[in-house]
DNA sequence: TTGAAAGCGCTAACAG
DNA sequence: CTGTTAGCGCTTTCAA
């Protein structure tokens, strides 16, 4: 059970540690008689390479790190899988981070980064996260990171997103083709791109519609369960009842229904919904939930190539591009069609 | 831009590196003074340590590895975050891998941990595992592996589960109790031990209530969405009506729902319908769904827990154990009351 | 309390 | 094609 290394393979084979290394690599300078030998040995003994030494020496670890938010979420969820699929075929391994939305956690797993244990990184910026210098200071140390969903502005590098602003902007429009006056924004309070955008198209698509675009319309929860739903709850109670939804988080559509249940209101009779979302289950809600579905699974591949694009060569420059992969309307019952 | 190292560190301070690592890491054999003067530049010029090197010098790597089968998956995600919630108080950092139910995947991974990358492991096996030598492969290098969920069963070391078998029984008794005669029970065709032991419950509740168990009411899919569907559905507009359904895998309540719609199927009037589920959506699924929700969160926690404690000493032992956390039977309007 | 020296286990020139 | 010789950057005796 003691430990084997590389060394002992060596002596036992009567040859030098560099050919064994060389053999294990399937280096081109070593014959076939050798790797043949060494690699009996290997398999006999079932050796395997000390990884932290390997990397050592090599000076990269073949590891990438996702930073994200959180799990229990579709979309990262899905995103995980784009890029552990593309990870897997390219002989990487995924070292996966949740921040928690908390900038602190976020700050502190970068500096860990700078240890060099990944080779690069892929991120979604948490919810708080108002600064950038700590991603800058990983990219100062030559360590290549690449936003995808949720992006910090103030960086310049590849940043894989969707088309936040007219997914909303569509979603706010069918809204008011189908009767709504008064339709609700709801969102996390932040200052994250993401919902800025969404924020956007769904005032442009008011004020193409002639429709007032007022704070009063605009809700901001705090991720506290019980305070959100009463929040959402008194608004939709108010004296001049909302008539349309737009819930840019997935997690906020729970509420919406809740609520609606508990007032007697039906949907899409008295409310219409939309929610960006990426549940497997809206079409099995009551009613079917008409959704923004974001392409998950292709950020996800999309950002993990670029990255390993960028591995590949020596000398990596990330483009300061955007790449933009489209949502898409689902329509469902939450709505009128 | 170029690489701080330690060394670098000490010719600064005209010290020696062995000095300025112990002061580093707090060793009780450096005095404050000189802890100060290192820390100022650490501080100062923003110096992490190489983690290959420190972890190739220590021996371990302050890392532990999660083998799941799938991250879209509520269970397996709140569990992370429950693995993750300790693995972060203590220092800990998680490298999650997903198998996706593939033997040959898992039996990479457990290769890869063989390199001595992580210094523990949490795992949840796959469906088609049903030899365990990959893992006493790793177990036999020294590396401690803990279960969680889904277990195998020829490997002796510490698992923490759920109450399956009760579960079921509960479940099925609940059925039989408001009126179900023929009761189906779904599962993805495994000799997965959960599975059995989910079967063996619904198996038990039947025969205490005088119902037959025959394979025709037993459904094994194979995780293709079309074909799965169409058995379920066939089975459901068979002659002798089914009145009951227990789902033994929260993706299996999905096609139920969308069969008995399609089929002009009640719920619960025609069918009664229980699924195993964490899912957050179930309550407001068109009707509201029963479900048996495991203790995800907890499990993850435990299990990390366990692991730790572990490998806090030097010469651990996991014991041979199960450590069981129930799993509760939500009534919700899928089910008469 | 500090430092010299010998690794940790593997990789990478560079000879031969 | 194989081996020698230096490292990679940090940790850890052990002596001073």
């Amino acid at each position: 059970m003691n430990k084997l290394t590389m060394k002992m393979l060596a002596k036992e084979l009567r040859l030098s540690v560099a050919t064994v290394s060389k053999a294990i690599t399937d280096s081109h300078e070593i014959s076939n008689k050798t790797k043949l030998r060494v690699n009996e040995l290997v398999q006999k003994l079932n050796y395997v390479p000390n990884h932290y030494a390997s990397s050592l020496g090599r000076r990269n670890s073949k590891t990438i790190g996702v930073i994200i938010p959180e799990v229990v979420d579709s979309f990262f969820a899905q995103a995980i899988n784009g890029i552990e699929s593309i990870a897997q075929e390219k002989g990487y391994s995924v070292l996966i981070y949740l921040t928690h939305e908390s900038f602190e956690k976020e700050r502190t797993i970068l500096k860990d980064f700078e240890s060099g244990r990944v080779d690069g990184v892929l991120m979604s910026v948490s919810r708080e996260t108002t600064k950038g210098d700590h991603i800058n200071g990983l990219m100062d140390k030559g360590i290549p990171l690449i936003f995808f969903d949720r992006v910090f502005d103030g960086i310049e590098t590849t940043k894989i997103i969707t088309n936040d602003f007219e997914s909303a902007y569509m979603a706010t429009k069918h809204l008011a083709k189908h009767g709504c006056k008064k339709i609700l924004f709801l969102s996390f309070s932040n200052i994250l791109s993401i919902s800025c955008n969404r924020l956007n198209g769904y005032k442009k698509a008011l004020l193409e519609c002639n429709m007032e675009v007022t704070d009063k319309n605009i809700l901001n929860f705090n991720n506290d369960p019980k305070s959100d739903y009463l929040l959402l709850k008194k608004k939709l109670k108010s004296a001049k009842r909302v008539d349309g939804i737009l819930a840019s988080v997935e997690k906020l559509s729970f509420p919406i229904y809740q609520a609606c249940e508990e007032l007697k209101l039906t949907i899409p009779g008295d409310v219409q919904v939309i929610s960006f979302s990426n549940l497997d289950t809206a079409s099995f809600l009551n009613p079917p939930l008409t959704t923004i579905a974001q392409p998950a699974f292709e950020i996800g591949r999309t950002a993990a190539s670029i990255l390993m694009k960028a591995l590949g060569r020596k000398a990596f420059e990330l483009q300061k591009e955007d790449i933009v992969i489209p949502s898409t309307l689902v329509l469902r019952r939450s709505t009128y069609i």
